[in-house]
DNA sequence: TTAGGTGTAGACAGGTCTGTCTACACAAAA
DNA sequence: TTTTGTGTAGACAGACCTGTCTACACCTAA
């Protein structure tokens, strides 16, 4: 599965059109970055059509965040339990993302950063995408251990974030390894 | 000290003037929300002034987050003294950062977020930063234990994403004191 | 058959952005 | 005394931004 760049299908619709074209151009170069006009050439719609569908720029930030949602999760759930569902499952889920030639950090950190004060709520959707986040890093964990789930969340937030300025995130998942060595398997 | 908002001194001169306007303005807005403009009218400074110490507004970017690095390493090192420069001292440092009402998160995390592809250098510039930090992280560790800086880096990062999303801190700060408490004093 | 939903192209308004330019002033150094 | 460096106010160009508007076309369900 292609997380960092959504294909459209041949017959989708003017909505659905814009929202994975929009998903592609904000991932891939900020949502500040990208203009409107650019989303709009790109998707193939007419103006009208646009904002007839997103009465404003906010409006599609907010929608894109909540498809990233989507789709971020399906994504990571499917490639841990494609590394066996269980907490060593982890690092190598991290490593195929991190090494996406499309990678670009995480979406919601990155809007959190550029929008902070311009959209309202930012900072709320972040929220609840990392709650969400955790409850699946949670569910790797055998019951006697999922509180260490906050703990772990945190360390993979460091490393999306040190993925996104090392040149190889060799050391960064070396890293995580070792937190999870020294809290999960030493017990 | 404060951290966020630099104080002009009365006999500043113009650059200087400019490059203190900038870093509170930049931080606390972002480095694309702020306008040159802007930057220029809080200064009290002429648009050919502003443009002869700084030829364009990435070469003020750079000088913020030069200015950035300088500023923050020294609050950091310093802090980090006064709370007994061992490794007990990082939690309570943070927690002074992260209650300040300007936090905002890393300078050098949310320009990266911002500025990628745009600003040349930007990946390298925020490496730098957190070399150094972690260089400093590790002087708080006994000469055995020096390995885990790297680790706990990645620990401080994603608190410091964590607390700017989060309303309270305090969970981050426990998570990371749970990460510490692991790694360095169980052995 | 008619009304509502969806689609098209593209001009336009009004704002903001960076960066250039003119024209003037003062002080210190050569 | 003349040059150089530093400072001032503010108009302007040209690009880009979001969002509105006109005018037209097609399909489907009531």
């Amino acid at each position: 599965m292609n997380l960092s760049t959504a294909v459209i299908p041949k017959n989708a619709s003017a909505r659905e059109r814009i929202l994975l074209t929009a998903h592609t151009l904000f991932y891939r170069d900020g949502v500040r970055a990208t203009g409107i006009d650019r989303v709009i050439a790109e998707s193939k719609v007419a103006k009208v059509t646009f904002y007839r569908h997103f009465p404003s720029k906010n409006d599609l930030i907010r929608e894109f965040l909540n498809y990233r949602h989507q789709r971020w999760m399906a994504w990571f759930e499917s490639t841990l339990q494609h590394h066996g569902a269980n907490i060593d499952a982890l690092v190598p889920t991290l490593a195929q993302w991190f090494n996406d030639k499309n990678f670009r950090g995480c979406a919601f950190i990155n809007s959190l950063g550029e929008l902070n004060g311009l959209l309202p709520g930012i900072a709320q959707i972040t929220r609840e995408h990392k709650q969400d986040m955790t409850k699946a890093i949670a569910r790797l964990l055998p019951k006697t251990q999922t509180h260490l789930a906050e703990a772990i969340a945190l360390v993979v937030d460091g490393a999306i974030v040190r993925a996104q300025f090392e040149a190889d995130p060799k050391a960064t998942l070396v890293a995580v390894e070792q937190a999870l060595q020294a809290w999960v398997k030493l017990r």
